[in-house]
DNA sequence: AAAAATCGAGTAATCGTTTACACTGGATTA
DNA sequence: TAATCCAGTGTAAACGATTACTCGATTTTT
């Protein structure tokens, strides 16, 4: 627009323009000082006139404060995942926050080097969904003053704040639901004793078990990817030909037990009653539609970067550690009641 | 380590620490300079000794380069994207670049918003998945010099490098097979014509026609949505009770038929043959297995950031336009041959 | 053997902000 | 009324790197 709109635009070009100093200009920009209305008048239509852009490096070097959250998960290659992603994404940009993502893979070595670069990014703050189940492994970053959120899995004595849905009572409600239908052989297939989401689901089946002495437990542990549900379920049946329901902790798993099912030609629901975990797109156009627990994916998302933008403004306040409820959506894949 | 580790180290105690200059610590570390080797090791001794981290914004700020990408996706919710994004964090990560992740929600605006934000963040380059479909929407950043990577989605007149399958061919393909099992109803439920891919695919469809004129084109455009996929084969089916045959131009759309073929008491493949896009995790856990044309989506992803990386260091040499071929996975959709 | 080129390293300016400190003049207080 | 305070603004010093420039010591050229 200028003759000179070739060189930069900087605040020394601003303050010229409105006849002020560059700490007028900083001080309009930051809002966070007293400046006069007039003068406060200047500054904007002088910097909307030159188009003036602030340069962040400089901004975070002498500030040393940035927008910028850093997002780690274990596996962005999971629709439950990139759900989450979404919700935060969409947070993160109206808040004006830059999201730099990083993928863990569900190994340890690759998640601390993840964290360290987002350190040297300079985050303000991260969103992790972590691999290991201690807090202590955290502890650096936290004394570095960024805040973590814990996301779906909450490590072991990690006092910081969290979201994710309640498990245990999730994984029971469901369980309870294939006994009420009359089910005696109830199979779970579940996931990696050390995710927290894992070890949590199991509990809350063998909680719903606990009120039916009669039924025995029946647990094999698979690896939460397609493949793992598949030999899980494959294993079990395997071993206990008279299962007549499955109950299975993570979405790519219940996948790869119906493949199972589909190549075994066994059939859903009328040899055996499934419910998996997630509501996930292809739920509704699988034959039979599945019964699932629900969780509120994109929800989850907002609601954990709201916390730690909030955590972020705010590092004094009261921890938050917050638990969503999940729903159990009957479709037909556990079929109706059955007679012993 | 040391007893002033509160304070954060700086070029400055390395170079003490070593004793050299600040100037030759910066050599060291960039690695474009002649530095004798004894002070190569020197320094790098120090650097480890003291466990220095160079200061990104610092070093942006001084020289103007950064190790960021920006990733701006049209549908960071499609699993399509979500597997091509693993892809492209794999091989950034590996590169020792971060990656920024925004989502435009296939919203002109909101995309540019996000590609002026990438700009504020002083991204060394761009990976595109493009809203709009015009090259000179997007000339504006070209002008500033950081370069963008079109991706799956190819704008006209954009001169750029760029990867994509080969959209027209892949459909093409689809529908001849449909074609020769001896279906003479063969349906195309398309996407929004301003999105390059969708009108690839259309073209491919009627290409394949073309080779046989008895059979008449019948299309529907959806929006790329499961609902879109839902209600276009619905409308299909409401005014042509004869198609033998559905082609589908997207992974969401074809849930979205399935879903209504399902409702609609329609069995697949005995009284309608499908053929879907992209070969997601749920094609082989679906009844009957689902025949689909696989993109090779982490590939793509990892294609598209190598690309990116290599102009971003090479400015100046020629534009690569990259197609990958798809593959024609044949199930049990589509059933066997018909006898008209 | 003198002049020129090269090499390796240091000094200090610089990138574009924020902010500690200083200053001015009017309002408040004693 | 003199002393004090405060609101509003400016001056200039940071922040922590990179790099243009400089300079002596070698090496190469003529």
């Amino acid at each position: 627009m200028d003759k000179n709109s070739l060189r930069k635009i900087t605040v020394h070009d601003v303050a010229k323009q409105a006849g002020v100093s560059t700490a007028t200009v900083s001080r309009v920009i930051n809002g966070n000082d007293t400046v006069s209305p007039e003068l406060q008048t200047h500054v904007r239509d002088a910097i909307n006139k030159l188009g003036y852009r602030p340069n962040k490096a400089a901004h975070h070097l002498r500030s040393g404060k940035t927008n910028r959250v850093g997002v780690l998960f274990a596996d962005i290659r999971n629709p439950f995942f990139t759900s989450v992603l979404a919700g935060i994404e969409n947070y993160l940009h109206e808040a004006g926050y830059a999201l730099i993502l990083g993928n863990s893979n569900e190994d340890a070595k690759i998640e601390s080097m993840q964290l360290q670069a987002f350190l040297d990014e300079g985050v303000a703050g991260i969103i992790l969904s972590s691999v290991t189940n201690s807090g202590e492994n955290y502890q650096q970053i936290l004394d570095t003053g960024i805040p973590i959120l814990a996301m779906d899995r909450i490590p072991k004595n990690f006092r910081v704040d969290s979201i994710s849905i309640d498990n245990a009572r999730a994984a029971k409600q469901a369980a309870l639901h294939l006994i009420n239908l009359g089910h005696k052989r109830v199979a779970f297939i579940g996931g990696p004793e050390h995710i927290s989401t894992a070890h949590l689901r199991k509990r809350g089946y063998l909680e719903a078990l606990q009120e039916h002495p009669d039924i025995k437990p029946i647990i094999e542990l698979g690896d939460f990817t397609q493949l793992g549900g598949y030999e899980a379920t494959r294993n079990v049946l395997a071993i206990h030909n008279d299962i007549s329901a499955f109950l299975v902790a993570n979405n790519l798993m219940t996948l790869g037990a119906l493949q199972f099912f589909n190549e075994s030609k066994i059939r859903v629901p009328d040899e055996i009653a499934l419910v998996g975990f997630d509501d996930m797109p292809w739920a509704t156009s699988l034959q039979p539609p599945l019964t699932v627990v629900a969780q509120p994916t994109y929800e989850m998302g907002k609601i954990a970067a709201r916390l730690l933008l909030d955590r972020i403004n705010n590092p004094n306040s009261p921890i938050q550690q917050v638990t969503l409820e999940t729903e159990l959506i009957i479709r037909e894949s556990c079929g109706g009641l059955r007679f012993a």
